[in-house]
DNA sequence: CATGTTTAGTTAACAGTGTTAAATTAACGA
DNA sequence: TCGTTAATTTAACACTGTTAACTAAACATG
């Protein structure tokens, strides 16, 4: 109720107490069920008070979709320091689907929901920036095998190999999240879908891919 | 304005109209952005009566998608006549990826959009008619493969083949839906991924995949 | 101190949503 | 001709995102 001009820091803590109550009940019931007023409700301020810190909606979820993209590509980055480049690949790919599976509507809204283009000067992550944008670890973790030798020679695209390890992987996930319950559909388990799916596009896109047949470590 | 009582087939007539507009306000524009007084003024009735024919908004776009599982199992259907079983596959997927890419909108609905399972007491497609159903023709296609010997033989699931097979292009093309126009991301060309994923999931899969390594027809 | 200005926050309202209850109107059977 | 019934509409409810107008505290300046 008593309006105080507040430091540049009380300003900041506002903004990132409505973003977590906004992630809370975003990931609790999903995007489209959660109401400005009710994010508002749960801080104890009135929903235009969130309008002076995201100018729409939108702006809003996009701003929560920025730190969890920095939250992916932060679980990402170890794993980028593995020595074997092969299990690189492999635990990067695992990683993401946990990512996928643990935060399904965090994955649906960054992933699964087609939205106007990422305005690069609104968005805090450094495009290309490898501590921060997970699909430049992906590339650079691809590259790497790439410049090794690993992958199949016909195949000379590196950015396009990229691009198809990570649909693979999305696609497994992005059923899951959209259709996991559908009784219509006989689902394998998701474990074993992941683990075939891995192995199956190593093996199309490897030169030697018998060299590197364990089975992947995905823990739900 | 003036209320007269229906024939059956009026009725019926009644219902396709709400439904083929809501389909073409749905696809021009996404489900989201479409309300159900703009449905019923494009048929000049008003929204109340939408609600005669569909107990609410869910309902009737479950319809719609309804509709578009038969359109998709009837564009595959000649498909499964071709006498190649690998060729069968490669159509089979290609066809599947152009349903998607010509209708985003629907498949965002059909296969991007987390639901409540489906009800099978509602819907008039019948589960497992490989005239109808499009997951049960998948299987088939796959099952004539699998029979053959034409895959791996340590994969010994045929329906866990086929759904690798599906998540490999579902990946594709709901990437291509949700983020196709992400400059952020240096997309190849939507045929060259699809191409690519094809034959890399082919080849990780098929026990001789040198034999069969024509390019994929798909046109966009 | 008084004054005005800025800031943070509020309340009230607008136009829109999905949905439902009540009212209306027309056709049918008796 | 009189109810009854089916098809449809109008009016309303409770909600949504969003904005305009307002309030009240804190600061800066006279």
């Amino acid at each position: 109720m008593p309006p105080k001009i507040k430091s540049p820091e009380d300003r900041e803590k506002l903004r990132t107490s409505i973003l977590d109550a906004a992630r809370t009940l975003f990931v609790a019931r999903g995007i489209e069920a959660v109401s400005m007023r009710e994010i508002a409700k749960q801080i104890n301020y009135s929903a235009t008070t969130l309008y002076n810190h995201f100018v729409d909606k939108e702006a809003l979820l996009q701003a929560v979709c920025d730190e969890d993209f920095l939250a992916l590509a932060s679980n990402l980055r170890e794993i980028m320091q593995l020595p074997d480049l092969i299990a690189r690949i492999k635990a990067f790919s695992s990683a993401y689907a946990m990512f996928a599976l643990q935060y399904p509507n965090h994955y649906r809204l960054m992933f699964m929901t087609p939205r106007a283009p990422c305005n690069q000067d609104i968005t805090k992550i450094q495009r290309g920036n490898t501590e921060q944008d997970a699909y430049a670890q992906l590339m650079l973790v691809v590259k790497d095998a790439f410049d090794a030798g690993l992958f199949k020679p016909e195949i000379t695209n590196f950015e396009l190999i990229a691009q198809t390890l990570w649909a693979s992987i999305h696609g497994v996930c992005s059923l899951e999240i959209a259709l996991g319950n559908e009784v219509w559909l006989n689902w394998a388990a998701i474990k074993v879908r992941l683990d075939l799916m891995q192995s199956v596009i190593l093996q199309g896109l490897l030169v030697n891919p018998a060299d590197h047949n364990e089975s992947l470590d995905i823990k739900i």
